[in-house]
DNA sequence: TGGCTATTTGGCGAAATAGGAAAATAGAAG
DNA sequence: CTTCTATTTTCCTATTTCGCCAAATAGCCA
């Protein structure tokens, strides 16, 4: 498999997108930048929880953070990703059963 | 959460792109289609591991296949499984270490 | 029918992922 | 300095994913 390298580093973002809760942190981030208990919130599930989803993305390179007093405001980096959006919901209407 | 399925149903289409492996086999798919052996070939892994990582595929409904005699060839259904390339390789590019 | 080739399926152990609870950290405010 | 709030990290357990092997299936062709 030739180019191995170039499918590991864009399978670590496809990865880090490919999850319920982390799609729909990106669909709200696409909006305005949140805070991590504005999304908790949202999400309803464990701070860590969400935490910990927000740092898979982060490390993907897919978002950034910025602190402001004690609070941590996360943003997308690449306004691309709703591009994947488009993408995922063709192939959805496409799809036979 | 809101929409919980849409995002669930998206997640699966991104999962089964999730994988270094797959996103190969839907490189080559994107120029043309092929059948297992040819991918088996390409990518050395084990006839039935390529086999798994395409029905993966055909499952989420990216691919689609046709038998002629006894080979089964696969081929993209939906081309715009390359926008997702362009942005996730836009992704890797802006990425900070 | 029987053999041959291409592909799929089932099973199993190893590794990765997910999510809650609790502990650790960081910074603001009293 | 202590407390409080927001967030991250660690620990633990349950579930899913991965890849090989072996077995099953499907369709030719003699």
């Amino acid at each position: 498999m030739t180019d191995n390298a170039k499918y590991d580093q864009m399978a670590v973002i496809m990865k880090a997108m490919a999850h319920p809760t982390r799609l729909f942190i990106l669909d709200k981030l696409s909006e305005k930048e949140h805070c991590v208990c504005e999304l908790q919130e949202l999400i309803g599930a464990d701070m860590s929880t969400v935490s910990k989803h927000l740092s898979v993305l982060k490390n993907a390179g897919i978002i950034d953070n910025r602190k402001q007093n004690n609070q941590v405001f996360y943003s997308l980096i690449c306004p691309c990703v709703l591009d994947v959006y488009q993408c995922v919901i063709e192939v959805n209407k496409l799809k036979k059963y």
